[in-house]
RNA sequence: GCCCUGGUAGUGUAGCGGCCUAUCAUGAAGCCCUGUCGAGGCUUCGACCCGGAUUCGAAUUCCGGCCAGGGCGCCA
């Protein structure tokens, strides 16, 4: 080793050492005799001077001068020199090493940058080059503090989680990528065997299947901080390849696992942050959280909550409403307290009336709370009684807005759910640096597709059901980790009964020939005493980027693929030598390659 | 597959029918400067995504494409 400190190192206490630091040019300052150059490496920025009138009697001014000039911006270059205290009142409060600087006796340099496409240094605040461009040049993007921080926090939060689940008896274990692709679920990609002209691995969309074996091969305890991939269109919050702290453990029931997760983000926190988490976190039921919230994934930092209001506005001699009632629909109400309506004008009204469209509503109805009474443009509908309950059941005062939504039930909540978080965004209802974490629990085992009318699961179809599977509205042992409006992943019991198993997956329509050609190896480990076993998987990716208050996933991955899928770094996916192929014996065709035949 | 937003010097932006031979900042090149720290001063360089249309005249309007991002679908 070379360098004898990193750039973020030295202090007062290091003055008269002789030092070697190695680092990039981030600014300089040439004033004509003496100048300075801010060296910088994943630590810090420390300044060191050419000063040609201090120089030692063996130093060869003239060539380190030459040598100096060649250090232009963002190139990797080495310094040696002595360590000094700054000059009295040019000290830099804001940088740990600012009240010392190097006084240069000899450098080098290592790696000459050209001219960096943007600039480097810390910019203004939201002074960003385009998203794009950061890509093309990704390795000088991640010499940004901003992205260092990020890779540290995520390094260090994975690294405390796994302390603490070692801790805890558990093993991680590599399940594999390369898989067998299944008929559900995700797009998989897909991967030619050339052992086996014309089959295909799948790459894992998750360790599902194989930690469940491994807890039926007696494992116990599983974790793994397991990449998993999936072909679907990307989101700013969904990557094609993207990372899960997946675990899985047996002879448990839901709160075992709750509890795991619960202890492990306490301990990374304290880690962290040094400070306590709250735990263990609020339960929040399905029902609740979409009657109250019309998200299974709630923001609990602020309040806006729906209301359920169809007995009493149902009774209003409202044509829309009676119609909507009739076919069993519901109408929900928020209440916006005087306070903040009387930042929402007529005009803004309106544009809550075209955003609720915008979700899937029919409109919206509102009113406004005057003299002890409603008031609107349809409040003539409602009688006296009608506008009193509600009144009365919203807890209404004057001055307050009320939003009414009508409509069919799940697309009702969504909507007033959607209207409600941008309602909360304008107003600016929503705290920073509060993390709202909850259980989202009592979720249904199934739900039907409200297009095809088939039966789905609402999780995978390996959950444990808490009641027989011929009751009504039977319930899944699941569990989703909610934290501020995002879903940072999905818990359950496992169902360990073979036959049990079996049952569900005919009634999601699967055949029995079609089950045991894609699942029977799993069906059949099922049959040698699987244990009853349950567990969760987080997306990481999310988890930092909330935690880091980042608005994308693409920010916490050191190389993300962008919109469409492609990596800008070595610009995949790319075609494939003819010789590849032949020897695959795949054919390529494209769309295009077609329709020239036709 | 669909919808929305955007694309102006290397970077970030202003301009939104004629004041455009296009603004400002940063950058780069050159010069000056011995205590700066996103140094400073002076000079110079450098751009309207592509193709069509409308118009006397288009960076600006319209149409088509390409690129980027956000969303819907999709993500058991």
């Amino acid at each position: 080793m070379i360098r004898t400190h990193t750039c973020g190192e030295l202090r007062t206490s290091d003055i008269g050492a002789k030092v070697c630091l190695q680092g990039w040019v981030r600014f300089s300052r040439d004033h004509g005799g003496v100048a300075f150059i801010d060296l910088a490496d994943r630590y810090g920025i420390t300044q060191a001077v050419f000063d040609p009138e201090d120089l030692p009697e063996d130093a060869d001014a003239g060539n380190l001068a030459e040598t100096i000039r060649t250090f232009t911006r963002e190139s990797a270059v080495s310094v040696r020199g002595i360590v000094r205290s700054r000059v009295a009142g040019t000290e830099d409060e804001r940088n740990p090493t600012g009240s010392v600087e190097v006084l240069i006796t000899s450098a080098e340099l290592l790696g000459r940058s050209g001219i960096p496409p943007f600039e480097v240094g810390d910019q203004k605040e939201g002074v960003l080059p385009g998203e794009d461009i950061r890509m093309k040049y990704r390795y000088l993007d991640l010499r940004r503090t901003e992205m260092i921080r990020t890779l540290e926090f995520r390094s260090r939060f994975v690294h405390m989680a796994r302390q603490y689940l070692e801790s805890r008896s558990f093993l991680e274990i590599e399940t594999p990528i390369l898989g067998r692709s299944t008929p559900e679920g995700a797009r998989d990609y897909i991967v030619p065997s050339r052992v086996h002209p014309g089959t295909f691995y799948a790459l894992a969309q998750s360790p599902q299947l194989f930690k469940q074996m491994l807890m039926v091969g007696g494992l116990d305890r599983y974790y793994q901080v397991a990449r998993c991939f999936r072909d679907e269109d990307s989101r700013k919050d969904r990557q094609p390849e993207f990372t899960q702290l997946d675990m899985e453990m047996s002879f448990v029931e839901e709160k075992d696992i709750q509890d795991t997760i619960e202890g492990m983000l306490a301990h990374v926190w304290e880690g962290i942050y040094g400070k306590k988490l709250q735990i263990p976190f609020r339960r929040i039921s399905y029902k609740e959280a979409m009657w109250s919230y019309g998200s299974d994934k709630p923001d609990l930092r602020f309040g806006l909550r729906l209301n359920d209001v169809t007995d009493v506005a149902g009774k209003a001699d409202y044509e829309i409403f009676r119609r909507i009632i009739s076919k069993g629909g519901i109408i929900l109400g928020i209440r916006i307290e005087a306070a903040l309506a009387e930042r929402i004008g007529r005009n803004e009204v309106d544009r809550y009336i075209d955003y609720a469209k915008k979700v899937g509503l029919g409109g919206l109805t509102w009113m406004r709370a005057k003299d002890g009474t409603l008031e609107s443009n349809i409040v003539k509908y409602f009688s006296p009684e009608v506008i009193k309950s509600l009144i009365s059941k919203l807890s209404v005062k004057d001055g307050d807005l009320l939003f009414l939504f009508a409509g069919p039930e799940k697309a009702t909540q969504e909507g007033a759910g959607q209207v409600r978080l941008k309602l909360a965004e304008d107003l600016d209802l929503v705290p920073e640096g509060v993390f709202e974490f909850a259980w989202l629990v009592d979720c249904p085992l199934f739900e039907t597709d409200p297009v095809s009318g088939r039966l789905t699961t609402f999780h995978h179809p390996f959950v444990k059901p808490r009641s027989p599977l011929d009751e009504k509205d039977v319930k899944g042992s699941s569990f989703d980790l909610v934290l501020n409006g995002t879903e940072l992943g999905s818990g359950s019991l496992r169902i360990n009964d073979p036959d049990l198993q079996r049952k569900v997956f005919s009634m999601l329509g699967m055949s029995e020939e079609k089950a045991e050609e894609d699942f029977g190896f799993f069906l059949e480990a099922l049959g040698y005493g699987a244990p009853p076993h349950g567990g969760i998987a987080l997306g990481i990716d999310r988890l930092i980027a909330m935690l880091t208050g980042k608005d994308t996933i693409r920010d916490t991955i050191a190389f993300p693929k962008n919109k469409r899928a492609q990596s800008l770094f070595d610009d995949s996916p790319a075609k494939v030598d003819d010789e590849k192929l032949e020897e695959l014996q795949i054919m390529s065709i494209a769309i295009g390659d077609l329709e020239d035949l036709e």
